[in-house]
DNA sequence: TTGTAAGCGTTATCAC
DNA sequence: GTGATAACGCTTACAA
């Protein structure tokens, strides 16, 4: 059974200093200067007592919570967000814990808890916090700005001030097509991922533009269709521009998850991929591989993007503002068989 | 910019009272009797100030954290895992924020940081923990059981003595295999989803055996293959399955994932499903809907898991101890398209 | 190079 | 019914 709690008073008794010194040492205080023979024999006494700092103590007296918060908006179809969920955990994750700190997680669902968030703060529960998610239109997230609480958003949003670290859409999108493109494809549709009332869609809408036009080719905007985040908008939009005539060779599509969608119309039409018609995605979802044929995507590094949103959180924590208030990672395109080889 | 913070003796001083009287009522403590006036009033400054507890002053005072813990053990494959995390952290979010409390989650790969978990318990930053994953055989484990530290496992360990939330895998698979039997099946093959040192695939492997020999037919080791967590593995296990003579009329997987690469098999033996073959799965992974045809599986209740487990770690932290240790949440079979229609 | 002492903002135990 | 007062265990000026 475990005795009374061991406490820095202790480890100072055993060794006969006070708790100055022995947090001066544990914590590796800059300025301080305590002999090393000194240092040695705190450590040693602290790890023979098995001394755990107590948060809550430390926190008090630090005014630190070393807890940083990630708070997931959940939106009207989380499908697509929800398939990075453990990258992006284990980005911040391991992060976090190279920073000494923890992970609290919170999510919030649109016009419900929204704002629930802020009584991390208020509480000082949490050092900074990173936001995912389709949208944060509560006041709370004002309030932060406005506080110039450590602050950081994961992905976009819409006319915001605050640090955000995000995917180069339009350039992902244009090189994903390019690939089509090269393959000898001109006539290429595109289901959006959603509606371009969401920025990320519009973005990716532009990227296929964009592709399009510098490779000499006419934008057709009847080539266009709108995908609804999940595989039954794919379903249904694709089956809508496998009617088209002349049928197009290739179609771009914005979202794995209504990509794969897409995949099952043009197989219920008895078409083959990529055949009959060559397929991209966009998000290289886990699932993304395992599909039939696989998926060719764009490979958003979840992980990564964690890892960088972290990153910045602890610089604007310790007060040391990047230059760049909104930074990008970089994407790649994944070929699998999805395409197949050039049609010439 | 953010003024000084609202503590609980400014609440006080407007109200004219003690903090002790602030404490009480917002706390709403049981044996306390203030004035319903008092009461009142308290309320009303405290949401004028915009007054918020501070957390670590809480903590250090109350010594408890109001923090739950979340530990994630990463296996070797952690795919099919992986695909539940978001139902657990709605679950348990959902459940923890009704406790007045939060969520904190640390991931441990195996033979790696095992133990780090501890941290959390020893700092006191939390006030229980749930377990999820394959394995924790370090001894950490055992240190949570002998200070009885609130503790739940989500999912199953092999001999452990703590509190668990599982569901009842044999009659899970025992139900599964009952569907193709009563639609008329009697060569029914089975690919595992793991290696039968795992007691979650051995026990699926005896509901297999249960629900053919409860239905009379014989049990045959030869049409029982063993896979690996991934599609890779159900596609060679599938492959192999498929050159039986005669050839079975249908497939238990008991894993979805495992089961993908099942279907890719059959697929590129030009086989038809259901028609040449039945195939039912098990998991009901967010995109067991979405393959071709969407799979028949079994559901695991993993929002409900996560929320059984959280609620049973709250009796353990209130000392208000379940009869059951081993507690089970039920699953149910969901019937989609790819077993067919009765043989007969 | 190390120690003293004053917080940090609550909760909890008694008195009144 | 309500209020002093002492913990809670640590960090951090400031002294020495």
């Amino acid at each position: 059974m475990s005795a009374n709690r061991v406490t820095s008073q202790d480890v100072a008794d055993q060794v006969g200093v006070s708790r100055t010194t022995v947090s001066l040492v544990l914590n590796k205080v800059p300025g301080s200067q305590i002999s090393d023979d000194t240092q040695r024999r705190v450590i040693k006494a602290a790890a023979e007592l098995g001394y755990v700092p107590d948060a809550a103590a430390r926190a008090l007296a630090s005014r630190r919570a070393q807890i940083v918060g990630l708070v997931l908006a959940r939106g009207p179809h989380h499908l697509a967000s929800d398939a990075f969920i453990t990258q992006i955990l284990d980005g911040l994750i391991d992060v976090v814990r190279h920073n000494g700190m923890r992970l609290l997680t919170d999510i919030v669902e649109p016009h419900h808890q929204e704002g629930t968030y802020l009584e991390l703060v208020r509480a000082k529960r949490i050092d900074g916090i990173i936001l995912s998610g389709p949208r944060f239109d509560d006041n709370a997230l004002q309030s932060l700005e406005e506080e110039s609480f450590p602050t950081v958003i994961m992905g976009q949003l819409p006319k915001t001030a605050l640090y955000s670290v995000d995917i180069d859409n339009s350039a992902a999108a244009r090189i994903a097509v390019a690939h089509l493109v090269n393959l000898g494809h001109y006539r290429i549709a595109c289901i959006t991922n959603a509606s371009t009332t969401y920025t990320a869609a519009a973005d990716r809408l532009r990227g296929y533009r964009d592709a399009l036009e510098s490779a000499g080719l006419h934008y057709n905007e009847g080539l266009v269709r709108f995908g609804d985040f999940d595989p039954n908008s794919g379903y249904k939009q694709m089956k809508n521009i496998l009617e088209i005539k002349p049928r197009p060779t290739a179609v771009f599509v914005a979202s794995d998850v209504v990509a794969f969608g897409a995949m099952t119309a043009i197989r219920e039409c008895g078409l083959a991929i990529p055949y009959d018609i060559a397929i991209v995605g966009f998000d290289d979802v886990p699932f993304a591989r395992f599909v039939d044929p696989p998926l060719t995507t764009v490979n958003i590094p979840a992980t990564e993007l964690a890892r960088k949103s972290c990153e910045v959180l602890f610089q604007l924590i310790k007060k040391d503002f990047p230059d760049e208030k909104h930074m990008l990672v970089d994407t790649h395109l994944v070929v699998r068989q999805s395409c197949g080889a050039s049609l010439n």
